[in-house]
DNA sequence: GCCCTATGTTAAA
DNA sequence: TTAACCTAGGGCT
């Protein structure tokens, strides 16, 4: 369920959590049993997303992936260093995001029993992280891994990734800019050869990378696009500020480990801002726009929900005439 | 208990 | 275009 922010979080809390220990990797469960054997006792090198993905490189230079899919969650916990290490992942309950470990409390005497379907665990001297229910859970060698990434689009989280990384004294700002400029003009070419609707293009992980249900509505409407408006009339400015929109919103996500798209204005409801607050489209079928007099439109197209404003986002016409 | 749902992807038809 | 897969929680009976 998570998009691409959340694996982002992800792989900084592994890298605070875990990076440079060593760890113990099993599989309660027992599916992963057999590849967990050829990390377990490694140390672990890297922690990286690549949108919805998780590379987890260890010192034998073989790499985990990990894919979430729908419903899968990873959960952590630990003494005083797990702390901050919040279980992410698929909602438990309709409205909760990530929850914080229970860590901390009392001394750390290792490991919980699993509980339910643990497919892997991984254990340090500090803490554990458990997963459960991915769509994918392999170990690959590193050019297996290369081998993934290169059929994945751009990713609009990747300037926040190099700052972390800068963060932690790895990489430069040169590089981020440079990886940073590089990712939105790939974004802006592919779109150009496209003719699909952008709602779907913008759900297609081989064009971009990290955007799920919810980014692809909220970045639409905010952008003010029509989703089933074909990829390739779309001005090269309006593809411009779709990337820079989505950038914008998914480093927010990364930061408040939710996703909030509206803008304070725009927020009427009483009570908190998430979830009731969060979002101009999503889940907000048959629902006034928080703009117009248009009520919210769903869609079912190519198997997922669409939500969008018919008032905001009117049809293109390729031809405006005055 | 049973049915439904979910921020996803893949393979078969 | 449809079904299959992975899992847990909430609402219902």
């Amino acid at each position: 369920m998570p998009e691409g922010h959340s694996v982002h979080r992800l792989a900084r809390q592994f890298d605070d959590v875990f990076g440079g220990q060593v760890l113990a990797v099993s599989s309660p469960q027992g599916r992963f049993a057999p590849a967990a054997k050829l990390i377990d006792g490694q140390q672990l090198v890297s922690s990286h997303a690549h949108g919805k993905q998780l590379f987890l490189g260890f010192g034998n230079d073989l790499v985990l992936r990990v894919h979430l899919g729908l419903y899968g969650a990873w959960s952590f916990g630990g003494d005083e260093h797990f702390s901050g290490a919040s279980s992410i992942g698929a909602p438990r309950r309709v409205g909760e995001s990530e929850h914080a470990s229970a860590a901390g409390q009392g001394p750390y005497e290792g490991p919980p029993e699993p509980v339910g379907q643990v497919r892997a665990r991984l254990v340090s001297a500090h803490g554990w992280a458990d997963l459960r229910g991915p769509t994918a859970c392999e170990v690959l060698t590193e050019a297996q891994a290369a081998t993934v990434r290169a059929k994945l689009g751009p990713d609009p989280l990747i300037a926040a990734a190099g700052e972390f990384n800068l963060a932690k004294g790895r990489g430069s700002r040169a590089e981020i800019t440079d990886d940073s400029r590089a990712a939105k003009q790939d974004f802006i070419a592919r779109l150009a050869k496209k003719k699909t609707p952008i709602g779907t293009a913008l759900m297609d992980q081989a064009l971009l990378a990290g955007v799920g249900n919810i980014y692809r509505a909220e970045a639409l409407f905010r952008c003010s696009i029509d989703p089933f408006m074909p990829c390739n009339e779309l001005s090269k400015p309006s593809a411009a500020a779709l990337w820079e929109d989505i950038v914008s919103i998914m480093e927010d996500g990364v930061r408040d480990g939710k996703i909030i798209t509206t803008r304070p204005q725009h927020r009427s409801a009483p009570g908190p801002v998430w979830p009731d607050n969060a979002y101009y489209t999503y889940q907000r079928q048959h629902q006034q726009c928080r703009l117009c007099d248009a009520g919210i439109a769903l869609m079912e197209v190519a198997g997922r929900k669409l939500y969008w404003c018919p008032g905001c986002q009117p049809k293109a016409r390729k031809r405006v005439k005055r």
